[in-house]
DNA sequence: CGACCATAT
DNA sequence: GGATATGGTCG
């Protein structure tokens, strides 16, 4: 029975709160020697402590970088004719997104105006030309991923030992539960053990804690905060006055109200978590700000959904803290739709079926309230527990394979008609892809995509999409990609002249790292090099595993299919190599020539000798390292408001294994 | 696994 | 709204 326990807080509604800070009950829990000297109570933990962090108008901001143009000059960022980012200079003038190019200039007759950089026609790379025209270009993000991945990377070196969380190209999570726990313990070492004569042993609550000052730490969230600021308020709280209070100008005048908006209400040991990784966080930004160039602004509390509502409280370059004991005031006033996963669908669902808008509003609403639990189902649960500023989401490192997919998508202004053009784009997204593909293995080699995946939308219908596995070449080329995407394009659109396409989109998805063992061996034989070899325009994988186990099988679903390129090619000279996916080793095997498939087995099989003796060397230290990072799949938690069903551990993988196990 | 949907920046 | 990303549903 933990203090947090949510069975709590799901029957709870059965008996109607009398007092509306019932709804909040749990924000104070009790904090004993067992809280303070376990490491592993994951989401429960009552000292977890949560952080998100943003790039401020993170385009416009890398663009500055990039053409080091002076921090207060008012600079946007264009897509075609739209405002994609406006730095805070700019915002001064009044100018938004949304804005057109046009209207924005007329606001500020001197605002820098930056084009994202483009493909154009059949390039190689992206740039930045001023001739950008969408009938002949293609926009290109790949500046600010390269500059978001420096950050992130930044981020880890800062703050050891937490984990962070990509959320998007400009956000991250920080759980800084860990780091703060050993901080707490070294700064209060009488908290390191349970004292001896305490009543209830390791359950016996924390003694008081110390005082803590705020100062330098970031923007406390008022506990009361102050009434709205115009008196003569609109009827009905229409949407466009702000409910919450304005932040104030600076922080020193901010820290000097703090008492009279009562946030002298006790100190608790969360609140001292609190500081601590304020304390983190700041540091954290400080170094990307002073080292990258990049302002960012934070959110500090006690779980994601709070961090990331917290973190827009004042922004720019900018921090802000929502202590427990601030959520109930902070949360009310808000409306609903506006909080992260009520901004779409459920969100409008929720605010129809019971015709309310604010957080306020819905906590009157019980779980068992008549339309509840038909119609929001699973997600009633979820709702209840949000809006009460409980999100049992964790923070997850997404590892090494910072990308799960990738996806080059262009809109037609004007929808095409002609297959040619179909192949046109397909052509241009593919190279994108190639490029991203090829500089995401610069940094882990042995990234493979699993599948590519083809969208089209035709005229105003919904778009529809095919895919398909995509094939083993070492090479991924430009024109293995392309035909991959061309062979999708004739099963989506076939060769129909009416077809009137507006919208193309090419993606990899089920990107992943070349495991030992997941993959099948292809992945790990690499061509050094090879004559003889036409380059066709569906370049075969010469040393595709199915070809030599099993000459003449077309489970390869590359390109045309065309069955001329199978085992075709007689006489060939390569000499392979296998590089571990794990630690980079590489091992080279002498030039051979071959005439047929039994060359490659022979290759093969000493190539597959060496991998199994190299992969026992790494069996043996994960043993050894067996123990310190093991997935804790035990805590169930709710990222998204969508059901909770658990999906079953995938497959026992196939293919190439049954060589190596036997 | 394949297609599609929901959500977000 | 365009360009991307992620995760869930459902057959």
């Amino acid at each position: 029975m933990t203090p947090n326990s949510p069975l709590k807080l799901v029957w709870k509604g059965k008996d109607k709160p009398s007092n509306p800070e019932d709804d909040f009950d749990d924000l104070n829990p009790v904090i004993t020697y067992r809280h303070m000297l376990s490491n592993n109570l994951g989401v429960r933990d009552p000292l977890r402590v949560i952080a998100l962090c943003d790039s401020d108008a993170f385009y416009a901001a890398c663009e500055m970088n990039r053409l080091r143009v002076d921090k207060d000059v008012p600079l946007v960022v264009l897509q075609w004719d739209m405002l994609i980012a406006v730095n805070y200079p700019a915002r001064k003038y009044g100018i938004s997104r949304m804005d057109k190019k046009k209207d924005a200039l007329k606001r500020c007759p001197h605002l820098k105006v930056v084009h994202v950089a483009t493909y154009k026609e059949g390039e190689k790379e992206p740039g930045y030309w001023d001739d950008v025209d969408t009938n002949t270009h293609k926009v290109s993000l790949d500046y600010y991923r390269r500059e978001s991945m420096k950050i992130a990377a930044m981020f880890k070196e800062e703050v050891p030992g937490c984990e962070i969380e990509k959320a998007s190209i400009d956000e991250a999570f920080f759980d800084f539960t860990k780091p703060v726990r050993e901080i707490m313990l070294h700064r209060y070492p009488h908290l390191s053990k349970t004292p001896p004569g305490a009543p209830l042993g390791a359950d016996t609550p924390l003694p008081p804690p110390p005082n803590i000052s705020w100062n330098g730490l970031g923007n406390l969230i008022p506990v009361n905060p102050p009434p709205p600021a115009s008196e003569d308020e609109p009827p009905d709280g229409q949407p466009n006055i702000t409910t919450t209070s304005l932040p104030p100008e600076d922080e020193e005048v901010e820290l000097a109200s703090n008492k009279s908006r009562g946030d002298d209400t006790p100190t608790t040991w969360h609140d001292v978590a609190l500081s601590i990784a304020a304390e983190l966080m700041g540091k954290a930004r400080l170094a990307v700000k002073t080292k990258l160039g990049y302002t960012t602004s934070a959110g500090i509390a006690r779980n994601k959904f709070l961090a990331k509502l917290t973190a827009s409280y004042k922004k720019p370059d900018s921090q802000s803290i929502l202590r427990n004991t601030a959520i109930p005031n902070y949360l009310r006033p808000k409306e609903f739709q506006k909080l992260r996963f009520l901004g779409g669908k459920l969100g409008s669902a929720l605010a129809k079926e019971f015709d309310v808008s604010t957080v306020g509003d819905l906590l009157t609403i019980s779980l068992e309230s008549d339309g509840m639990q038909s119609k929001f189902g699973e997600n009633s649960v979820w709702v209840y527990e949000i809006l009460r500023g409980i999100d049992r989401s964790e923070v997850k490192d997404k590892g090494s394979a910072l990308t799960k997919s990738m996806l080059a998508s262009k809109n037609l202004p004007k929808p095409i008609t002609k297959a040619s053009e179909g192949k046109h784009w397909i052509r241009v997204l593919a190279a994108e892809l190639a490029l991203r593909l090829k500089d995401a293995r610069e940094m882990s080699p042995n990234l493979w995509p699993k599948t590519i995946v083809l969208h089209a939308r035709k005229g105003y219908d919904a778009g529809r999409s095919k895919q398909a596995p995509f094939p083993f070449t070492r090479e991924v080329t430009v024109d293995t990609i392309a035909s991959a995407g061309d062979k999708l394009w004739k099963e989506l659109v076939g060769n129909s002249m009416t077809l009137n396409v507006s919208s193309v989109q090419l993606a990899f998805t089920g990107i992943d790292v070349a495991e030992a063992g997941q993959k099948s061996i292809e992945g790990f034989l690499k061509p050094v090099s090879s004559s003889s070899v036409k380059e066709t325009r569906e370049p075969r994988d010469i040393f595709d595993i199915d070809q030599v186990a099993q000459p003449g099988s077309a489970t390869n679903a590359v390109g045309d299919g065309s069955p001329q390129n199978l085992g075709n090619d007689k006489s060939q000279v390569v000499s392979l190599s296998y590089v571990c996916a794990r630690c980079g080793k590489t091992f080279e095997l002498p030039t051979v020539h071959h005439t047929g498939a039994g060359d490659y087995q022979d290759i093969h099989d000493q190539l597959t000798r060496a991998k199994l003796e190299h992969d026992d060397f790494h069996f043996a230290r994960d043993l050894a390292n067996e123990g310190s990072h093991r997935p804790l799949s035990s805590i169930s938690s709710k990222p998204t408001p969508k059901s909770s069903k658990k999906r079953k551990a995938s497959p026992a993988t196939r293919g190439i294994e049954k060589f190596f196990r036997k």
